[in-house]
DNA sequence: CTGTTAGCGCATTCAT
DNA sequence: ATGAATGCGCTAACAG
């Protein structure tokens, strides 16, 4: 690609070097409509010697299409979170569009403006990560523009939502730990956090519970402690269960985090793991194989989902009802479990 | 925002509800010529009532500017460049500029279809970070628009081209070991990795070869030896070192993957870090603290990056040289090092 | 099947 | 200072 040269070619010139009329141009490119082998050929061989790039402008202003999908997220650098959007990248790249991200911050002010933006820029689609726009808000946009809520559970939205079966994994995470012989587990939850996470750490406890119920075990509330996801909080946590003195032989942490800051807490403690105590976590954040021994997690499937998300806008913008799955999660099972 | 009212509001509505000529309110919006206050005050007040937001590709086409700037980085999830991703969003909210973002995966023809694709978007500036196009390439490109490579020492084009003091970056951590009363200092340097992280890590031996001939100790190369900059290659560069014989106190590696790599191959050997042998890394990886005993480590100023090439880039726009600003590193100090 | 004619919504002349 | 006219490059409806 020349990029001196191609910069000033319009349809016209391609018109004329075909010697057919610009919208016959338009109809080879576009495939829009039938065209005698022969122009076709003149068309293409124009396009190709003149190195032709329509203006994206100039279409988009007369198709009323952007071409673009709009993407927010939630802080860059979250391993899930970006995750769904290595998903979306790959996925789009297999389509004509384009995304357009923008970084909510997990904050309702920035994310409100991302979203102004994106409109504002006529995205034809769009997919928002997590984030505190309320149900409401996104129903409005729901009318307005193909929408697709990830990595969320939004009831008012049945048709637009794509999320993680926490509860299973949670479920299949205590089933594991009873497998492996372990009869008093732990559960690190958490509380005072944001409204969206908090959903997920609910099901996440239900599934904890479910699984002990489920073999008519009873759920010991001084097994159960909460932190607020934050790693400083799974030291506190742990600092807490010793305190009240209920002997356990493995911890379940409603998240990565916490299950690090456990860790740390049974190391000042001289409490060894997997040998005293067997540790699982969720999420597996990208340091879970670097922690000593390597931590027993829950990995939820972030590029699936995003894949998953573009497929369904792409649903929509042809109208169809979309595929919306649930994603199941995934045991990825590492050292810090032991048979007891 | 209403969202559905908005829609299909243009300028000629608030023409005609201001009582003024398209002219008139395209005038006051972009603050291109004088207009009379009392105009003024009624284009604004017609803007707000009818909720007018311009239509963004009639404004580019008309006006040959997509108010957007591209950016190529590789590999979403990698704490170095996404951070520098981070910087350049939020630099880029205190403009008027959008981005739009690809990723080259370190593949070179992916990056090069990405390029393609960001040129046909009509960006008004571009900013690479890292990457495997050709200088050649990049210089055509920095003739077309306005180019910035991040992350990247690029000789050819020394006036777009923004990056870090590795040589100073390694030389400082190899220095703080020496302070620490070490003398037989390992380095873990690469190979056989792509041009562009090569130099880097040519700078990053160089320094810790200077440091030590500052005092005037001789460079043994028995105690440099070579990896791939991936995890494993730090187990296999113990393996051989210990097999050498050659006593040492100190590791540096040339990044914290073949860190731990090390880490781990200390650990298998019995051999403790850091009351047998102290361990530096580079870069500051997610996984760093949370390594056990956490990495001492020399971290990238990548959100300064960041925010340094949006400003570069704002500056070309407006046809200035732009400040390129040289970046330093800091030493993370953590518990992988002690005295000797 | 294909050329002609109108816009798409805005910025920018050019007159006044 | 301001309105009218023109054009940005492309798509789509309309004839033929």
């Amino acid at each position: 690609m020349n990029l001196e040269v191609n910069e000033k070619v319009t349809i016209t010139d391609i018109a004329d070097k075909a010697n057919v009329s610009a919208s016959t141009v338009s109809r080879v490119l576009r495939g829009s409509a039938k065209v005698a082998e022969a122009k076709q050929q003149a068309v293409m061989r124009a396009v190709e010697e003149l190195q032709y790039r329509p203006n994206i402008f100039a279409k988009s202003l007369a198709s009323g299409q952007s071409m673009t999908i709009g993407v927010i997220t939630q802080n860059f650098g979250s391993p899930f979170y970006d995750g769904i959007l290595q998903g979306i990248l790959l996925a789009l790249e297999k389509t004509e569009y384009w995304p357009l991200f923008a970084d909510g911050r997990w904050q309702p002010d920035v994310e409100e403006r991302a979203l102004y933006q994106l409109l504002d820029r006529r995205v034809d689609g769009l997919i928002v990560i997590g984030g505190q726009l309320s149900e409401e808000r996104l129903q409005e946009v729901a009318r307005y523009v193909p929408l697709i809520v990830a990595a969320r559970n939004t009831p008012l939205l049945p048709n637009n939502c794509l999320y993680v079966k926490n509860f299973e994994g949670a479920y299949n995470a205590t089933r594991y730990l009873m497998d492996m012989g372990h009869r008093d587990i732990v559960h690190i939850t958490a509380s005072h956090i944001n409204p969206v996470a908090i959903d997920d750490v609910h099901q996440r406890r239900r599934g904890y519970e479910q699984a002990l119920m489920d073999v008519g075990w009873e759920v010991d509330p001084r097994l159960i402690v909460e932190g607020n996801l934050q790693q400083q909080s799974g030291v506190l946590a742990i600092e807490m269960l010793l305190g009240r003195g209920r002997p356990f032989s493995a911890i379940f942490a409603a998240n990565d985090q916490m299950a690090f800051g456990a860790r740390l807490a049974l190391y000042r403690r001289g409490i060894r793991v997997p040998e005293d105590v067997s540790l699982v976590g969720f999420d597996d954040e990208t340091f879970a194989p670097y922690m000593v021994p390597p931590l027993t997690t829950v990995r939820q499937p972030d590029m699936e989902i995003g894949q998953a998300a573009v497929t369904a806008i792409m649903q929509m913008l042809e109208k169809k009802t979309p595929d919306l799955p649930l994603f199941e999660t995934e045991l990825i099972v590492r050292e810090s479990v032991t048979r007891h």
